[in-house]
DNA sequence: GCCAACGTTGGC
DNA sequence: GCCAACGTTGGC
């Protein structure tokens, strides 16, 4: 038997974040590159998070809004979704005072960094390739955070980073 | 900085 | 339940 997940029952996803607010740098800085990704604050997204994104999971870390866009590594699903504590301090901007402590509106899920590209896939290296260029996160007007991919878009953005796919 | 695309809110 | 208004996201 294998060590590692069989192929088949790994899911793919990407996450976007602000760079300037958390970015693949600060993830490989946490302590044992781990952190929570919190702040997540839409209900699709948190749908995901929720009912699609499984311990074990793969995915690639996506910076936006700030260039240079475009996936600069991936990371690993180490812990399932629990109640993102952010939205329970009043202190933290993503604090959420409707969300009932007894129901928590918001999840998480921890992440491992796997590799940090030392080729980046730009977004306009995505848009030349045949698989990358049909991903969500190239859609027009796509805002989701949370969003699945297929292993063939998981295989095309390696190809492209010139990385091997680490698991 | 602009603005299109979205998602959410709230009056009705 | 509809939909206009508003706020936010995010590429350019």
């Amino acid at each position: 038997m294998p060590k590692s997940k069989a192929p088949a029952d790994v899911r793919y996803w990407l996450f976007k974040s602000e760079p300037s607010a958390f970015s693949i740098d600060h993830l490989a800085k946490s302590p044992k590159q781990t952190a929570p990704w919190d702040g997540v604050r839409n209900y699709q997204a948190r749908n995901y998070l929720r009912d699609g994104v499984q311990l074990g999971d793969l995915v690639c870390f996506y910076h936006s809004s700030e260039p240079p866009l475009g996936i600069f590594g991936t990371m690993r699903v180490v812990r399932a979704a629990y109640p993102d504590f952010t939205q329970f301090d009043p202190n933290s901007k993503y604090y959420d005072p409707k969300s009932p402590s007894d129901n928590p509106r918001w999840m998480m899920v921890d992440v491992q960094l796997i590799q940090k590209f030392d080729t980046p896939v730009l977004r306009e290296n995505l848009a030349e390739h045949k698989v990358t260029a049909g991903m969500l996160v190239m859609k027009k007007g796509s805002r989701l955070s949370i969003q699945p991919m297929t292993a063939a878009e998981w295989k095309a953005v390696h190809q492209l980073a010139k990385a091997k796919p680490l698991t």
